[in-house]
DNA sequence: TACCACATACGAAAGTTTTCGTTGACCGTA
DNA sequence: TACGGTCAACGAAAACTTTCGTATGTGGTA
């Protein structure tokens, strides 16, 4: 209670919390080179970022050691379901069920991914009823 | 081909979006008294947004009458779609499948919606197979 | 010890988004 | 015709995001 909820992070904050979920604990550096791979702003960007995130809350970190350790504050699914009902409530009128059509219909999933869908679906009219 | 993508519409946008949506073409007038129901900011703001947006293609406008009529230029399916890929490819690792779980597991959605939702999972396995 | 590689901190610039005050034009009406 | 209400245009400020140059400190090593 009391603490407000972490913001919804920016586009480089979330290419950040992607390498911090996927590594674990990372050092700037760490971040950076993962990120290097697709990205191509400097070292001191990166660094800044992350202290910016450590500010508003998003990550934390350890400075025990000379190369501060960051972790992302939030997990990765908490963050997802925080962003999708972002996008529910700015532009699919509050309804998760016309998002999910709308993802169903514009994405070729595979017959694997359907019967995974398919089995979640099952398992919530289970619980549910 | 050659017209560049619309970009990604930003908040402020995407709340003139979802009033052009419903109400369909609309005078600057007409969607501010529609977002002060829920939003507070003054008239000339949303002229502004409404230019910047028209500049970047997103609305287009018809100037002949005194109060200008704009328009989205896309429609509110095709944006969505766009939204949903974006976040898809920044939060998701590419997976729609992922995106789709999630909102399944987050949202409560009602017996009709699991319906419409299980009926749309036929109908893509039948025009696959 | 002197040096080098690498780390954080800081500030500022550039870009984007959101906000609104002011100005000048147009329209209807008293 | 003069006035009051409404409109678009414009510029600029404020807030936020992304970028990086520079300064400074620390630890290992020759």
């Amino acid at each position: 209670m009391g603490d407000k909820p972490t913001p919804r992070p920016t586009d480089a904050e979330l290419a950040i919390l992607n390498v911090l979920w996927e590594r674990g604990p990372s050092t700037v550096r760490e971040v950076h080179d993962a990120l290097s791979a697709t990205h191509d702003s400097g070292y001191t960007t990166t660094l800044k970022l992350m202290q910016i995130m450590t500010d508003k809350g998003i990550v934390t970190r350890d400075e025990s050691q000379r190369a501060h350790v960051y972790s992302s504050r939030e997990g990765e699914q908490k963050t997802q379901r925080q962003l999708l009902g972002d996008l529910i409530d700015r532009a699919f009128g509050g309804s998760p069920a016309k998002l999910v059509m709308q993802a169903l219909s514009a994405s070729r999933a595979s017959a694997e991914d359907l019967t995974a869908i398919r089995r979640m679906l099952d398992e919530m009219e289970e619980t549910k009823a």
